[in-house]
DNA sequence: GCAAAAGTGTTAAATTTACACCCATGA
DNA sequence: TCATGGGTGTAAATTTAACACTTTTGC
């Protein structure tokens, strides 16, 4: 026995849901689709997936061809397989959603894609049902930052506090107590005080943190609660 | 332009991870496979994606094929790519996690199947990469269950609140304080008691509640705290 | 010296936890 | 009558929310 002769192939394709922070607005990368059907469109990164390559292989492949990048954060999120989701030929798609530090973007690499960031609130219009995988991946981010720490994944390495909770506001869109908010990320442990100042920002400038790395990982899993009221996920 | 032509095609499947309450025990329902390879070992109910259904079709076609059973609850859960998953020929598999009243399973149905409820604990092996699924819906439910409450597909449309602590402290592993947990589930408006009482589990009976389904669908994208400590996730 | 952002502490309110007794009934 | 599971309330502890003033410094 060496295939399962009678059944019907198909195409599988992933596509990437790359979000970054440029420090006021949540952004996602597209590039300019450069082949038919739709080409010259705004579109994800994606791609097919090759035959001796894993799923996640693939994403982390597109991902790395757009914008350097590896072992960034990358979650399987959904498969989108509706049978005429792309006019050419059925394809299923499996998306993924990377969190990246926009800083280590690098730009040359992306030049042969023309990419370009949006506002993730503003997303031009996109090919076939992209638009539904990007609000699948806009609500995953609010509800999985609710109650885990990812989103320090879309910060540099050090990062000052008022920043964080910038991020966070962008993401949740709301506006919240400074002081309640530094109580709060400074209770869980995650964050190393660092002697130096970010004097971008402010003429007094903010004390830089960094992650700490043991306690991250170790409370990647568990459930806390960064969001005041997480009732509009 | 018709196809991508030099793309290759894979072979497609859904896997179905189909769990039941019987009162006292999470069960997972499970079929012995009458083909090859693996013919004759426990395996999760699936099959190939056919070319003209969704995958979302697909599942739910293979769900009523062994239950019986239509529009009940059925979540996409994950998609599985490893290259060499299934050794006869690579196919990506899309799983999904369903909840059903077990009950309503009608057993001549799926007697074709050969099907079995086994405790969720007390799986026996499966074949391929199967175990790493039905790990994976163990998970899912407890991180969906302690904020949403999708634990009612579970039961019957009438069911006690005794039975539904059960439920929980099944799904958590845990014992739950019957005070604070009938106060939490009662505060969430989400029950109707009934004028009848279940006298199966004790003399004096216990009253039958029923969802407030208006409620129900209204609430249940709210984050709600069902379970006391939900850090064990 | 002043504008602009950083940093910090307290009090009230709400929520969560812990805990124990009476009730109804079939055997 | 008694054993079994059903049903309920209160007080303490914890957590969360609301809120305002001082510090630093580049201009």
């Amino acid at each position: 026995m060496h295939k399962y002769s009678k059944q019907t192939r198909l195409l599988l394709a992933v596509d990437c849901i790359i979000l970054g922070f440029d420090g006021e607005t949540l952004k996602i990368l597209l590039i300019k689709r450069d082949f038919q059907p739709e080409k010259g469109n705004w579109s994800l990164m994606g791609g097919f997936v090759q035959p001796e390559e894993s799923i996640d292989q693939a994403a982390n492949r597109n991902l790395k061809q757009l914008t350097g990048l590896q072992g960034v954060y990358l979650e399987q999120l959904h498969t989108f397989g509706a049978t005429k989701r792309d006019p050419i030929e059925r394809t299923v798609s499996v998306t993924y959603f990377a969190l990246i530090d926009i800083n280590k973007y690098q730009t040359q690499l992306s030049q042969d894609y023309h990419a370009e960031w949006f506002p993730l609130k503003r997303t031009p219009k996109l090919i076939f049902d992209q638009q539904e995988m990007v609000e699948a991946a806009r609500k995953q981010i609010r509800y999985k930052a609710a109650m885990h720490p990812i989103l320090f994944e879309l910060l540099p390495t050090k990062f000052t506090i008022p920043q964080l909770q910038t991020l966070y506001e962008s993401v949740f869109n709301t506006a919240i107590d400074k002081r309640n908010f530094s109580k709060r990320v400074l209770a869980t442990g995650l964050l190393i005080k660092l002697a130096d100042k970010d004097k971008a920002g402010s003429k007094r400038g903010a004390f830089y943190y960094q992650l700490n790395m043991q306690n991250y990982y170790a409370k990647f899993q568990a459930i806390m609660n960064f969001i005041p009221n997480p009732d509009t996920l």
